[in-house]
DNA sequence: ACAGTACAGTAATAGTATAACAATGCAGTT
DNA sequence: AACTGCATTGTTATACTATTACTGTACTGT
């Protein structure tokens, strides 16, 4: 199977099977946690399925009800420390232009990655653009400023959505 | 008098006179709003006065709580809508990494800027730094993506505090 | 079995933003 | 000056996002 990374960064053009994507989304944590002596457990990995069911980011309170689909009905704390985790693990991001979160491409590599949302679809293409880091970190530092973090969110068309 | 966009741009070294700042932002609002033929009302003033009161991000019931500490005692509704007025005419920003509004470096002017966030005094400083944004525009076309607005906020260390 | 710690459940509440409708006020016309 | 139309603001209620604080449960290592 090819590396999530690989699958993830072609999924705005047609070759992708989505269901291994999620597999294979699941398998790399399932790995990564299991290097660092945390634990992915049942809450924590059906919410990150649940975020890998599409490449739409998914609000807190949209996760919550799925789960509240599936006779669980947990109440926001339960999704928001998963979410907690899973953040910190670097398995998904949060995407704070649109209060909602998505599953990492790259799990457990550091980095903030830069994100392509399509105003039309709703989809969320993760880049890890070494161009984007890099002007970021010469803006900063022609400032003085030191960057420890940052925040890129483009909103437009996607391929598919510009043609209609 | 410089224009704000100097004085902003050099704000995080030591040169930078406040009250010609707010007072330079507030004649910019005016003709800007002149030009256009949109009504810069009271509120909607008082609003961008609060806002650059500092180059600190203000949440809008931060806002809110100023004005009602001068008798206005205003609901959110009202904030909201001069912030949204103020949006739309380019005089603020909204940074959504942190729910806060900040104006606006080059009142008028088209395109969304980047913003340098510390974390230790909470000061924000606005770039309009067109290496970031051709890179942005390059990762984004690469993936056939038609970029039409971008969120890019830095958060990290100003001149001052990282030497403390 | 036991203690210690991490995790999840639960209830309440804080913080951010908007919808819907009523009232007011300004601009241009008669 | 009175009238009309539209932009603006007031007001109430509510939606949406997130966290605090406290309780209960389950896993880990001894």
């Amino acid at each position: 199977m090819n590396s999530l990374q690989e699958r993830n960064a072609g999924f705005l053009s047609d070759q992708h099977d989505h269901g291994d994507c999620v597999a294979s989304a699941l398998e790399d944590a399932i790995a990564v946690c299991g290097e660092r002596g945390v634990r992915l457990t049942p809450v924590r990995r059906r919410v990150l399925e649940i975020i890998w069911q599409g490449h739409r980011p998914l609000g807190a309170y949209a996760i919550l009800d799925v789960l509240s689909g599936e006779g669980h009905s947990p109440a926001p704390p339960t999704v928001y420390r998963a979410l907690e985790f899973l953040l910190t693990q670097g398995l998904v991001h949060r995407l704070s232009s649109l209060n909602a979160y998505v599953g990492c491409s790259r799990p457990g590599h550091p980095g903030a990655g830069q994100f392509l949302l399509c105003t039309a679809c709703g989809t969320a293409a993760e880049l890890n653009d070494p161009g984007i880091e890099r002007a970021i970190e010469r803006g900063a530092a022609a400032e003085g400023f030191v960057c420890r973090d940052h925040t890129v969110e483009i909103s437009g068309l996607c391929p598919h959505c510009r043609e209609t």
